[in-house]
DNA sequence: GTTGAGCGTT
């Protein structure tokens, strides 16, 4: 289950990411996007989670969390092209 | 501030 976090506060690193959705199921990987050019995060991320039903679980706990003062969007993520 | 990198090699 590969998952999409966006509107993650520009301070938020991979370990924060992964702490925050490990309580809600088994983290595979966490990852913050950050952008090449400017070396600064670019306000979105990606987990996965070993298993389909904590990821759904996690989702669904997830979304609209409040993380840093913003209101976490979080949904499966598109194939990465 | 919304869907990943790097390319001299995962």
């Amino acid at each position: 289950m590969n998952i999409y976090v966006g509107n993650l506060p520009y301070n938020t690193t991979d370990s924060d990411l992964e702490q925050a959705f490990a309580a809600h199921g088994a983290v595979d990987r966490a990852k913050v996007v950050i952008d090449r050019n400017t070396g600064r995060s670019r306000g979105f991320g990606f987990v996965e989670m070993a298993n389909d039903d904590e990821g759904r679980a996690a989702i669904e706990a997830m979304n609209g969390k409040d993380m840093g003062g913003r209101a976490l969007n979080v949904n499966e993520a598109r194939p990465r092209t």
